[in-house]
DNA sequence: TATCAGACTGAGCGCTCAGTCAGGTTAAAA
DNA sequence: TTTTAACCTGACTGAGCGCTCAGTCTGATA
């Protein structure tokens, strides 16, 4: 592995665990066994290095939505749905350290600045936003789900997915164990 | 107002819009008009002030609630529902300052590690979360609600509420037009 | 063998920060 | 009037921060 790259990895871990500010890059340096001077050499500075950490971030998750739809025969929009669920949580679970910095606020106060986060954040909910829609409106054409509100609905769900993930990254009420009511709920609000 | 409840409101506002870490005391001095020293005269640390802002909002949160309750008379368990979820949204609109610290990582890191901001967070959240289950079992013996798992559809629909205000407060989305259909769906969960 | 570019190093600089301290002010009690 | 204690002040401190820079090392090229 690149030092670049290890430097990349171990930053993913300090910031998702202690927060941008709470990472000093003499810290990072030493757990990643890498000298100060270097990482500044790859990265012109600490808030680019976060940037660089959200454009990974934004490439690994749209690549693995882009794959799994892709690889993926769904019987029904509804079906869809379902599995696209289970496949997000399953991700937020295997992705762990980058979802917990995409509910940490220091990517949004970024982006009120940087283009590039702004963007690549944009990116991300908009991948996981557009499956929701994609999927809804396959459901409505092959009678599989309710005729709702496209957009609405999609959002609707995301934000639930959403909520149940924080919960479950923050440790409160074993959200873990709700995965399979979760795709229940979303069921309900879908079928006429 | 006393100085140390004009710290309490400067910091809280400070706090909430630029975070724990990016806050500093000399600044939060300047901003409310108060000796640097007379915050440290006030409270121990600045970790023992984020605490009490903290608790103010777990007071004022499980009062708001209390009052609501309290006052208002439901027709059924549904219809509590219906009124609890938009008094929530509400709430996080006119307390917006609080929600947001709610949803900065910075409390559960200190939570982690001392044990009244644990309590007081396990309080709020607590508190949404046992009216929900209140409304929903009420709903079941009125039979306005279907025969649901009680603990768990109540965090269902806190869950997605809970993304809703996230969703809004990050300003995601316009996810404050989603508002009645917040409630439509939570209607659909919650019916035969 | 000499030259060179790019990767890498870590001591150290300038600065900001949370927290301290010596002392001032106020107001009520003696 | 004097005493006392609570309240308040802001200049100051040492620790720790992001970042720089002069210089080393390595392997390819001439």
């Amino acid at each position: 592995m690149s030092k670049k790259q290890a430097i990349i990895e171990a930053a993913t871990r300090l910031f998702s665990q202690k927060g941008f500010e709470n990472t000093s890059m003499s810290e990072l340096a030493k757990l990643s066994g890498i000298a100060q001077g270097t990482i500044f050499y790859h990265f012109k500075n600490k808030e680019e290095l976060f940037i660089s950490i959200l454009e990974e971030f934004k490439a690994g998750i749209i690549d693995n939505f882009d794959r799994y739809i892709g690889e993926r025969q769904f019987e029904s929009g509804m079906e869809m749905i379902e599995d696209v669920v289970s496949f997000y949580l399953y991700l937020a679970g295997s992705m762990e350290d980058w979802f917990i910095l995409l509910y940490r606020h220091e990517a949004y106060e970024f982006a009120r600045v940087n283009s590039v986060c702004r963007e690549s954040l944009e990116a991300i909910y908009n991948c996981l936003a557009d499956i929701f829609e994609q999927a809804i409106l396959r459901g409505k054409k092959d009678g599989s789900i309710a005729d709702v509100p496209v957009r609405k609905t999609a959002l609707i769900l995301f934000a639930m997915i959403d909520g149940i993930i924080r919960f479950n990254l923050y440790e409160l009420y074993n959200a873990g164990t709700l995965y399979k009511d979760v795709i229940g709920a979303c069921r309900k609000i879908l079928t006429k």
